[in-house]
DNA sequence: CGTCAATACTTGATACGTCAACTATTGACG
DNA sequence: CGTCAATAGTTGACGTATCAAGTATTGACG
């Protein structure tokens, strides 16, 4: 059998092969979400918020009523302390409006704003069409491969 | 054709179903990738050193001969000025040392040292452990085809 | 009803990453 | 050879994330 070199190898310029596919695919995982990331970054930073601000205001969006704090956290993979200060930023900017709940006054419930929402809307076209062509080298059926193995990958490890 | 609702629109309690499956791909491969993280912080950050400063060291390992700051810098996907503080950090733990460069005085080399090698040696059998256990959920054949398609991902984006 | 553990945050200390200057060195060009 | 742009790396300022501890509120239990 032919000794093949992976995209992966010479990405790394590693001179040792890969000793599994589990632990080239780790790798890999790791190296393609960065590369989506940065992609993502590259289109919403310019416009004032950072990724993971993004992605508050667009779990926000999908609550009418809002969300209690730790509701989000539990939605990003982030932890409640930092989720407040990211609160914070948000509502420094008007994108996010707080106030205490009234049924238990420890929560608090956030909600997107008017200007939230148009600031999203503003990125929705740029976003969707990101997320097309960063994907776009895989067919669509490909891409529903794709995203069934990554839940597999997810609900085996939660 | 019924409308399947997903696991990711679960995991977000999104009530609204994903536009299309790239969308869908995008966000899922950005939640696998930090579950990902987050396991193998679990089994790194006790020992000490932190995930960055882990594939640096890996790297390194690689390179009998040591690298200049900047090609590490290329391999893993961080700016130079943040290198310049972690490799900081690590020489401070005495796991890599760092000479100026006798040809190109510009250049710093930057080397694992034993304690470095020792270290990583520790961490090999759990990490390697990690990997297979992660992708787990894929049998073999899976696993290589998730890293043909995120090869053919980060190709057609780079 | 009072106590006390649990919950939902918030705050402070610290670490890390990024951008923007800055220094040292190199290499090309006149 | 001298100048000057490019390169390699460092440093300072800042934003953000994380851990630990603190505050306010709730709910269960005696």
């Amino acid at each position: 059998m032919k000794q093949r070199i992976s995209l992966l190898q010479r990405e790394l310029s590693q001179p040792k092969p890969f000793v599994s596919p589990a632990q080239e695919g780790v790798v890999a995982l790791l190296l393609t979400a960065d590369l989506l990331r940065r992609r993502l970054i590259e289109i919403i930073e310019p416009h004032g918020i950072t990724l993971q601000q993004y992605n508050v205001l667009r779990i926000l969006r999908g609550a009418d009523e809002g969300l209690p704090t730790m509701t989000i956290g539990e939605r990003m993979i982030e932890q409640t302390p930092g989720l407040t200060r990211l609160l914070d930023r948000l509502e420094a900017k008007d994108l996010v409006h707080r106030v205490r709940g009234d049924d238990d006054r420890r929560q608090v419930r956030c909600t997107i704003s008017a200007a939230g929402l148009a600031l999203l809307k503003t990125l929705d076209p740029a976003v969707d069409a990101a997320d097309e062509r960063l994907l776009s080298p895989l067919g669509e059926k490909e891409q529903r491969k794709l995203v069934e193995m990554l839940e597999a990958i997810r609900s085996g490890n939660s």
